[in-house]
DNA sequence: GACCACCGCGTAACCGCTCACGATAGCCCA
DNA sequence: TGGGCTATCGTGAGCGGTTACGCGGTGGTC
């Protein structure tokens, strides 16, 4: 935002004095907007009177009221929410800062979020950063300058210290303004942060859904997408492993292929493990659009889904009932995750000590899993 | 906004002197962010000199500059925009007004929306309507106050006289303000309506489609979902009808069937069409959705896609790729939508006579289509 | 050596609205 | 009839940042 070396006043002065012989002022568009004392004049009141028409807070004669209400409406006048929210303390807006709204995770927690925010008289703001961190940490400057109510923020954290040391320094200079940081679905930043985080259950989600497979009969379950770095992964790697362990197995690093959260990486990874001739019989993908590029992968090798390999998906968005077969996957709460970050946030003086709340989740079982059918390569 | 009724004050009043006995103005938060002022005081400058450091469009000694970049940095200095925006015309935003953020064709579009006003410098905010025409009225009204640089609308209008109205006026009122009101894949509102339109080919898209099907040799084609004052759907069905025309057929009307664009729809439909025992031979569904819930019925009731019947969507969003068989469809540019959309609004004095843009679509063709079968009935 | 252009910066006046404070008028009761 | 009260309303001071205007200082020019 601050322009270090501040030599555009030079083109700044040209543009000027060239605008001379153009279109001048003119470019500054029309502006004719009534003002508080335009309503005023006309109603034959002062400018507070009017104001205290529009916030009904305070004793206004009938007579007068009406007289105030005609000349609103005549001029068609609107609020500057700019000017409003200069004198007094709050803007009344909530900010939502993702990774990009083009996911359906990503667009029911937002679904979520604005629900709730219009629901409590707050305008939204959108942001996306496409998984740049440096965005995120532009994107959250700009919410401080707006003074925004809240500035949720939610996507997988990326386990960086200079990152994580940011974010907290976010926190501390939110919470000084009065406003609040609040993430979704990453863990939080520490102790004395004040940041209200709203997670789900992730390593259970993956523990339940390993167990799930296990006690089918499966035993060697291949794991797509790793995702180094990035706290939703290593989660769900670790109920992968937990529930694992629990049966006394230990899954095989072979069957565990890293790569993004992505269709794409789900088709790839497949198709490898298929090239590979590794011996398994379920999928367990670290997203159900991993899990629909798995399927895809699967079909085309003429590997049948859930008669040969089971697949099982996470999230449970929309897709998972429109991919073939029907995915088993692991449903997570997105719309109450963004209503209840919203809340929280707004709230916080109601609900001092539950800042850090962990939402359920569990599976739901379809069509793409079952008990191991005869190995693939005895056939 | 206005509260009409203004006995409110009352509550307030009792609020007050019951917040004697309480926590008081504690609540109001703490107010200790730095100001223009604080910095000047620190770097012993005026208020302006920062101001000029800031907007970089005004000559400041190097030294100067230096003194206060560093108290900014010690001070943790942010603009308050709300300020900026009070004094200065534009607030620098760009608001985006949606049916539903969870479809993915709207997801797609605030994608585009987001990207370009980000990379324009503006911020996005985000409204949803739930198909609600009043609440459409009561957001663009919103957008007043906060005085948006663009009002984004995107979505099938409805086709209401007071309805559009409305949208006339609000048009105008947008444009004296500066504003802009941008209409996405809805028709015009009507000559010399200050408004910009960044419109998809809906009709041709339909055309091509239904082309397609006919001169694969389809006779009995069904359309799914017709929303009847949504335009939107209009169009489609129009496109439907002209390309049976050109080729000296009348679609039959017992084929078209009235609802929603939803996938449950989709399914309601498909299984309706089964159970009437109606000759048909392809599905064009008003949407992928609606094709993804055909599929489903089709599926379970044994009818299998393409061989028995063929099936084609419209919108060609990702799960398009993910139902089974691969879905035929119309691409519809959504990205390039939203992009165009604030390009146009931001820019209408360079594109003084382009306010009414028309994207193209075309079809793609997946496996969900083929030749007509052997009749159903005689099997 | 006086004059002028220009650079760098401070002063003050806004932008549109809210709110504490003070003023005015009607009303009641002593 | 005067004092106190209350219901209404106007006045003015900001909220935080931008910007037109003007002033002191410097260097160059005739």
């Amino acid at each position: 935002m601050v322009r270090v070396r501040g030599k555009a006043y030079v083109n700044e002065a040209a543009q000027v004095s060239a605008g001379k012989t153009g279109r001048r002022t003119e470019s500054a568009a029309g502006r004719d907007v009534s003002t508080v004392r335009d309503v005023a004049r006309r109603a034959g009141v002062s400018a507070s009177t009017v104001s205290r028409v529009m916030g009904g807070t305070y004793p206004v004669a009938a007579a007068t009221r009406a007289k105030v209400l005609k000349a609103m409406r005549e001029l068609d006048y609107v609020v500057n929410a700019h000017a409003r929210a200069l004198g007094g303390s709050t803007n009344k807006t909530v900010a939502f800062v993702v990774d990009d709204v083009t996911g359906p995770f990503y667009a029911h927690i937002a679904r979520g979020v604005e629900e709730q925010a219009s629901a409590e008289g707050r305008l939204c703001m959108l942001c996306t950063t496409h998984g740049d961190p440096q965005r995120v940490l532009a994107v959250v400057e700009m919410m401080r300058e707006q003074r925004a109510d809240a500035v949720i923020v939610v996507g997988g954290a990326w386990e960086d210290k200079a990152y994580q040391d940011r974010m907290t320094h976010f926190a501390h200079a939110l919470d000084r303004v009065g406003s609040r940081l609040v993430l979704v679905g990453r863990p939080p930043l520490g102790e004395g942060v004040p940041a209200t985080v709203v997670d789900y259950d992730n390593e259970a989600g993956a523990f339940a859904m390993t167990t799930h497979l296990l006690s089918a009969g499966h035993r060697r379950i291949a794991y797509l997408a790793r995702v180094p770095g990035l706290s939703t992964s290593t989660q769900r790697i670790s109920g992968f492993t937990r529930a694992h362990e629990l049966m006394g197995l230990t899954p095989d690093p072979a069957l565990i292929l890293d790569g993004e959260f992505t269709r794409a990486h789900g088709y790839r990874a497949a198709r490898e493990l298929l090239a590979s001739g590794a011996d398994f019989s379920a999928v367990f993908a670290g997203t159900d659009m991993v899990a629909a590029g798995a399927l895809q992968a699967l079909r085309e090798g003429g590997v049948r889904v859930p008669e040969d390999v089971s697949v099982a998906g996470y999230d449970d968005i929309p897709v998972a009932i429109d991919v073939y077969p029907a995915l088993t996957t692991v449903h997570v709460p997105h719309e109450e995750l963004g209503r209840t970050a919203v809340r929280l946030a707004l709230h916080r003086d109601e609900f001092p000590e539950s800042q850090h709340q962990v939402l359920g989740t569990h599976i739901v079982i379809r069509a793409s899993t079952r008990g191991p059918g005869r190995p693939r390569e005895t056939s």
